[in-house]
DNA sequence: TGTTACCTTGTACATCGTACATAGTTTTGC
DNA sequence: GCAAAACTATGTACGATGTACAAGGTAACA
């Protein structure tokens, strides 16, 4: 199989180098490496795909993963173009801007929220996908009604994307902070007992938030909050 | 010395636990490892942060680093709060919150472009410290004149810093990146090569974008627009 | 029927974090 | 003074990880 990058991120494409039918057939695809590899990753988290646990799991000895691709970085390039592929794109029907930039919003924090490691795929090369670039075209498109130059419409949808990535990071459930969490009655004690009385705006500030946080409805309500930000953000640029 | 995170964390703090003066003194002190950590990571990256080479610039063998620091998770955690302990917290003098959440968002722009491994440190524990404490306090009187509560003070912050830390990812130079632009000629065309008249929309816009990204004064430019997105998002709330 | 091209596999290596046992060094309590 | 206690420093070792490399097997082409 090609082992090229940008081979395989199109390896769907009429182009794209099929495999000489020379020896044996391949007993799996690249994109079935990849999709058990995106499975594995949302279940267990990235750290669980690794060369060894994913041949295992697709009955293949580890180093045969390298004849479908090429190294992990190129795997994590090539799960994060498939999980944009795959990704709903649902046609563009309202007419107001707000509502479209929401809903392109709130997708991508589903996203995140379904694929949590991507946020920890920050290889550049994603963006040479077919995936990736059929989600932005389609994110583009979802400024239409703006009227903004080209220049401003990319930064208009990175501000938002940035937005969504960093709700989501905010929601992720961390391993230390699960079990920080878990201990936190002697933790806050003693972080408590170091402060003192110093900071009171923070500690009081601080205490408010979490205490928001931990309340069930927060999330939706902080999310809500920066929607309504990003939304106020940008209303300026369509005058 | 201790072992435990928190007590580390705050090891100036008049109460942090002292060393018990019995046996030999330590030949470095935990901030002397954390220093040298952040240089190291200031310089190589991240990665070049290995107990081994830690250990090797300290003058130490390896598994003496763990007198100091507990894990590898726990010093970055400290490295972090260092960096956010050290910088600089000027008097906030103007009354015009809008110049106000400028400076608070330059100045974590400058933090992470010092610091760029800070991305990488994702550790909610970091929370705890005396030095983020402090940077959370200075930055949340940065909104005084903005008369928010509680939950929206905080809010607003995160927002803040949520978008300067989306900004100095989408400045870091990524080593992927770099080799990419390296053989641009060939990968780009390949890339339009599979890309065809598909997507007129992605390709114009991101030709438009790349072009002002690489034009040398983009990055600037970037930053102001979205500055303006931030502050303009903020407006409302002050009505 | 080679020959060629491809897939698969096993072995091996460098590197990582760090558990653990050992040994050395200084203060403390008698 | 001296043993005990508390502390630091070190070396060895283990289980992971990514992946280079060589060898072997298999199917289609000449």
């Amino acid at each position: 199989m090609a082992r090229d990058l940008i081979d395989l991120l199109w390896r769907d494409h009429p182009d794209a180098p099929r495999g000489g039918a020379r020896g044996p057939r391949a007993r799996v695809t690249t994109s079935q490496v990849v999709d058990a590899a995106v499975a594995l990753a949302d279940t267990e988290g990235l750290a669980a795909v690794t060369a060894r646990r994913l041949a295992g799991d697709l009955g293949l000895s580890t180093m045969s993963l390298y004849t479908h691709v090429g190294s992990r970085d190129d795997l994590l390039v090539l799960m994060a173009d498939a999980v944009h592929a795959a990704a709903p794109r649902p046609p563009h029907t309202e007419d107001d801007w707000r509502a479209r930039v929401r809903r392109v919003a709130e997708a991508n924090l589903a996203l995140h929220t379904a694929h949590p490691w991507l946020l920890e795929v920050t290889d550049q090369r994603t963006a040479l996908g077919p995936g990736t670039i059929a989600k932005y075209d389609h994110e583009l498109h979802a400024l239409d009604p703006m009227g903004l130059s080209d220049v401003d419409r990319d930064a208009a949808l990175t501000f938002v994307l940035d937005f969504a990535r960093a709700a989501a990071r905010a929601r992720r459930p961390d391993p230390h902070a699960a079990r920080m969490a878990e201990s936190w009655p002697e933790t806050g004690r003693r972080l408590a007992a170091y402060l003192g009385a110093d900071h009171p705006l923070a500690q009081r500030v601080g205490a408010a938030a979490g205490a928001a946080n931990n309340a069930a409805y927060n999330p939706e309500a902080a999310w809500r909050f920066g929607l309504a930000r990003v939304v106020a953000a940008l209303a300026p640029l369509t005058e």
